[in-house]
DNA sequence: ATAGAATTGGTGGTATCAAG
DNA sequence: CTTGATACCACCAATTCTAT
C-alpha cells in the first residue's frame, strides 16, 4: 500500500521544519514554472517557500531586481502606506484641471452662465458623478488595502522599506499592538462588564492575533526590542513576504480545482473524474518524486484508457489522488467546517473590513468607550464631518471606526468650501480613522454635511486655482441630525438604540398583528418615529425619503392595499386636495410608484430569463433523441438567417460541439432546406459517433422531412424554398456531409488509426469545450 | 438565540458579437 | 463560416440582516 501523496508531503515539510532552514529551497520556488504563468500551485509549495533559508543579501540594489526582491519590495510597500498615495491621488483629481478637461468639463468662466440652462445641467451632473466614483473608488480602495498597513502579519513586511523612518514606523506599530494587546487580554480578565464584553467582540473581530504565525511575528519583534534591523526580525519578514504572496491564492486555486473535480465525479463522469484526478496530481510539481505521474497529453490520455480496456496496470501510470486519510489532531478542533468557524473566524470582505476596522480601534481608542463606538454608524461614505477644527471626508463606517481624509478649509466670501491639502512625498503613510461615542443630538461633537463639488466654471473668483472645491449642501450640524436628514442607512438594532438614547420611545408597529392585538414594531417604525420627532416641520414626502433612507427598505415602506391607491384616485379633485387627504395623497403617490417599480423588475426578469432562441418545437423532431436528449438542440435566428446545432460530444476531449449554417448568404446563398440540412445531418453524424448501442438509422430525418418543417416557417422569412428534389429520401446534390454520416465508429473507443485524436472521423467543431477539459 | 429572508460573489453554461 | 472573446443568466453557497 503506498502512501498517499499528502501524508508525504508533509512528513517532508516536518523534516525540514526540525531539522533547521539549513538548504535554501527558495531558489527552487523561484524557478518554478507554476509561479507567475499558472498560481495552480500546490498549498505545500508555499509553505516550503516559508521554510526556506532566507538570504538577506539578495536583497540589495544594483542587478536587475529577483522576484523575491520585487515581491518583498512590493510588500514593504503595502506596508508602509503606497496604497494610500493612490487613494489620495484618486481622490485629489478633483483639484486636476486636466481631469476636468479630460471629461469636457467647460473651464473657469469669470461671468457665470444661468444655472437652468441645459448644458450647464448637463456638466454639473457630470461632475457630481464623476466625484461620487471618486469617493467610490476611494473608499473601495481604501478598504481593501489598509490590512496590509494595520494588521500582522502584514505590517512587519515594512522593516524592508526603502526609509529607515518608515521601517522604524512599522516596528512602533507592532509594539503598540503588542501592547495593546496585552492590556486587552489584561482587562478582559480581570473585569467582567460591560467594556470587557466590548473589548472581547473588538478582539474577536480583530482576528488576525488567533492566527500562530501573527503572535510569532509579534513574538520574533518583542524579543528584538523592536528594532527594525535586527537579524531575526528581518528574516521572519523576508520568509513571509519574499516571494508571492499568493498562499491564498494557491490553497483557493487548490481547492477550487477539487471542488470542481468533485462537481464532475457528481454528475456521474467517470472517465472526466479519474482524468481530472489524474491532471491535478500530475499538474503538481511538488508532488514529483515520489509518484508516478502522467504527462498531461491527449495522447496520455488515450494511453491510459487503452491500458484500462486491456487491463494493464494502471498503477504504473499514473499518480495518486488526494483523499483525507489522516485526521487532524482533535486538540485543534477543526474536524468540520462548522469547528474550523468556530475557532478561527468568518471569511469574507466584511470580516476583512471588521478586523481593519477593530485593529485601527485597538490601536488607538480607550477601552471605556468601546461599547459607545457603534454611534460611528452616522459616518456615511462621502460625508464631510468636523470636530473642532478638523474636517474630514469620511470613506464610510465598519462596526467599530470610519476610515477618513483630512481637508483643509478654504473660505471666501463669507463662504466655506472643503479642499484636499497638496500632495507631499511621504516615506510611510498611515490611513485615518474616526470614531464617535455619543449618538445624542444634544451632545455630539461632532458635525456633519453633504458636499457637492463645485464645477471649475463655477468656482469662486480667487479660487479658480483650485479647479474644484466641495461644498456643502447645507451648513454642518450635529452628526446624528445630518446622517437622519439625508437617511444614512444603519442597521435595525442601531436605529433603535439611536432611538432610545435620544428619549424617542413613542413608536407605533405596523407589522403583524400579534396576539396581544398590537402590531409588532418593524424597523420602518423607528425609523418613522425618529423623523417625525426631528424633523417635524417637514413635508411627507421629504419625511418618507429620509425613512427610506434610513431603513433601506426598498419595497412601499407600508402596506398599501391597491383599493386604497384606487379609492383615492376615484376622488374628486376638490376632494383630493383637502387637507386631511394630502397626506394620504403623498402616500398613494409614493406606493403607486414603489409598486410599479416593483412589478417592472419582475417583468425585466421574465423578460430576460426567457430563452429566445431555444429550439423551435417544429425542429424537435429532427433531433437526435426528439428532444430528449439534453444539450442538443438547433436554434433558428430569422434575422441573421442562420441555423446553429448543438451536440452534447461525450467525450470530453472534444466538449461539445455546434454547427453552423446560413441561408441566402451573400458566399453559398443555400436554401433554407439546404442550410438547416446541414446543421441536421452534423448533429446526427455526431450521434452516431457517440452513442454505442445500435442506434436506428431509420430514425434521422430524410431530407423531405426536413423540407416539410422548413415550409412552415417560411411565412415568417419570406424567403420560399425551392420543394424538395424529385429524389425522394436521397439525398440531395448539396448534402454538406455523407462522409460524416457514413460507416459509424464504435462509441467509448478511441478512434481505430491510433491513440491520436486526429484520425478517422470525428466532430469537426472542437471549440471550447477542449480548451476547458485541457486546463481545468 | 435562531429561523428565514436578502444579498453577494462565484461558477458553469448559453447567447451574442466581431475579426479574420 | 470559424473561432475566440465576452456579456448574460441561472444556480449555488456563504454571509449578513431582520424579525421573532
Amino acid at each position: 500500500m503506498t502512501r498517499s501523496p499528502l501524508k508525504r508531503l508533509r512528513r517532508k515539510n516536518k523534516r525540514k521544519l526540525r531539522t533547521g532552514r539549513r538548504r535554501s529551497t527558495l531558489k527552487q520556488s523561484s524557478s518554478g514554472t507554476s509561479f507567475g504563468k499558472n498560481t495552480r500551485t500546490c498549498i505545500w509549495w508555499t509553505c516550503y517557500t516559508v521554510t526556506g533559508t532566507c538570504s538577506l543579501s539578495s536583497v540589495s540594489a544594483g542587478s536587475a531586481p529577483s522576484l523575491q526582491e520585487s515581491c518583498l519590495r512590493w510588500a514593504a510597500g503595502l506596508a508602509s502606506g503606497s496604497w494610500l498615495t493612490t487613494v489620495l491621488q484618486t481622490l485629489h483629481l478633483l483639484h486636476s484641471a486636466k481631469f476636468a478637461s479630460d471629461l469636457n468639463m467647460t473651464g473657469w468662466l469669470p461671468v457665470k452662465p444661468q444655472l437652468d440652462e441645459p448644458w450647464v445641467q448637463e456638466e454639473v451632473q457630470i461632475w457630481e458623478t464623476a466625484w461620487k466614483l471618486l469617493v467610490e473608488i476611494a473608499a473601495a480602495r481604501s478598504w481593501s488595502q489598509a490590512t496590509y498597513s494595520l494588521c500582522v502579519p502584514h505590517v512587519s513586511a515594512g522593516v524592508f522599506a526603502k526609509s529607515v523612518r518608515a521601517r522604524e514606523f512599522c516596528m512602533v506599530l507592532q509594539k503598540k499592538l503588542w501592547e495593546r494587546l496585552h492590556a486587552a487580554a489584561q482587562f478582559v480578565k480581570n473585569n467582567d462588564d460591560e467594556i470587557s464584553a466590548a473589548l472581547t467582540a473588538l478582539l474577536d473581530d480583530c482576528w488576525w492575533q488567533k492566527t500562530q504565525i501573527a503572535l510569532e511575528t509579534l513574538a520574533v519583534g518583542q524579543q528584538a526590542e523592536w528594532r527594525h534591523n535586527n537579524v531575526e526580525v528581518r528574516r521572519e519578514a523576508f520568509r513571509l513576504h519574499a516571494g508571492p504572496g499568493n498562499t491564498k491564492f494557491s490553497c483557493e486555486d487548490a481547492f477550487a480545482h477539487l471542488h470542481h473535480v468533485v462537481q464532475k465525479a457528481n454528475k456521474g463522469v467517470h472517465k472526466l473524474n479519474k482524468w481530472a484526478r489524474w491532471f491535478y496530481a500530475s499538474a503538481s510539481k511538488s508532488l514529483a518524486g515520489p509518484v508516478n505521474m502522467v504527462e498531461t497529453s491527449v495522447d496520455d490520455y488515450y494511453v491510459t484508457r487503452q491500458s484500462a480496456k486491456m487491463n494493464t496496470a494502471r498503477s504504473s501510470r499514473h499518480g495518486q489522488y488526494f483523499s483525507p486519510r489522516v485526521e487532524l489532531p482533535k486538540s485543534l478542533q477543526l474536524s468540520s467546517l462548522v469547528a474550523v468557524k468556530k475557532q478561527w473566524g468568518t471569511a469574507g470582505t466584511e470580516a476583512d473590513m471588521r478586523s481593519i476596522a477593530a485593529t485601527a480601534t485597538l490601536l488607538r481608542v480607550d477601552f471605556p468607550s468601546l461599547p459607545h463606538l457603534w454611534a460611528g454608524c452616522f459616518f456615511a461614505k462621502g460625508f464631510v464631518v468636523q470636530i473642532e477644527a478638523q474636517t474630514y471626508l469620511t470613506l464610510g463606517f465598519r462596526t467599530w471606526a470610519s476610515q477618513a481624509i483630512k481637508l483643509e478649509t478654504v473660505q471666501c466670501n463669507g463662504q466655506e468650501f472643503f479642499a484636499f491639502p497638496a500632495m507631499e512625498e511621504r516615506e510611510h503613510r498611515m490611513p485615518h480613522f474616526i470614531v464617535n461615542d455619543d449618538p445624542k443630538k444634544t451632545t455630539c461633537k461632532w458635525k456633519m454635511a453633504k458636499v457637492a463639488p463645485v464645477h471649475p466654471m463655477m468656482m469662486e473668483e480667487g479660487l479658480q486655482q483650485h479647479v474644484s472645491l466641495l461644498k456643502p449642501v447645507m451648513p454642518l450640524e450635529p452628526l446624528p441630525v445630518a446622517a437622519v436628514r439625508w437617511g444614512v442607512w444603519m442597521p435595525a438594532k442601531l436605529l433603535q438604540k439611536v432611538c432610545k438614547h435620544n428619549g424617542v420611545t413613542a413608536v407605533t408597529g405596523s407589522g403583524k398583528v400579534l396576539k396581544s392585538g398590537r402590531r409588532s414594531v418593524l424597523k420602518v417604525d423607528w425609523a418613522r418615529a425618529l423623523v417625525q420627532a426631528w424633523f417635524p416641520a417637514a413635508s411627507l414626502a421629504e419625511q418618507e425619503e429620509m425613512v427610506a433612507g434610513l431603513s433601506g427598505v426598498k419595497k412601499p415602506s407600508m402596506e398599501c392595499p391597491e383599493e386604497i391607491i384606487e379609492c383615492f384616485q376615484d376622488l374628486d379633485p376638490a376632494n383630493q386636495q383637502a387637507g386631511y387627504f394630502i397626506g394620504l395623497k403623498d402616500m398613494a403617490a409614493t406606493a403607486q410608484k414603489a409598486n410599479q417599480q416593483v412589478s417592472a423588475r419582475g417583468d425585466d426578469i421574465d423578460v430576460r430569463s426567457s430563452k429566445k432562441h431555444y429550439t423551435p418545437k417544429e425542429l424537435i423532431p429532427l433531433l437526435p433523441g426528439k428532444g430528449s436528449l439534453e444539450r442538443c438542440f438547433i436554434q433558428r435566428h430569422p434575422v441573421n438567417k442562420t441555423y446553429q446545432g448543438f451536440y452534447p460530444v461525450q467525450d470530453t476531449t472534444y466538449g461539445s460541439g455546434s454547427k453552423h449554417a446560413t441561408w441566402a448568404g451573400k458566399r453559398e446563398n443555400l436554401t433554407e432546406t439546404q442550410a438547416l440540412t446541414r446543421v441536421v445531418r452534423q448533429l446526427w453524424a455526431w450521434h452516431y459517433f457517440t452513442v454505442d448501442d445500435a442506434v436506428n438509422k431509420d430514425m434521422e430525418p430524410t431530407d423531405a422531412d426536413i423540407h416539410r418543417v422548413v415550409a412552415g416557417f417560411s411565412e415568417f422569412t419570406g424567403i420560399r424554398d425551392q420543394p424538395a428534389e424529385s429524389g425522394s429520401g436521397a439525398r440531395s446534390s448539396t448534402d454538406p456531409l455523407p462522409k460524416a454520416a457514413g460507416p459509424k465508429p464504435k462509441a467509448g473507443q478511441p478512434p481505430k488509426a491510433g491513440p491520436t485524436p486526429k484520425a478517422g472521423p470525428k466532430p469537426k467543431s472542437v471549440g471550447r469545450g477542449k480548451k476547458r477539459s485541457a486546463t481545468s
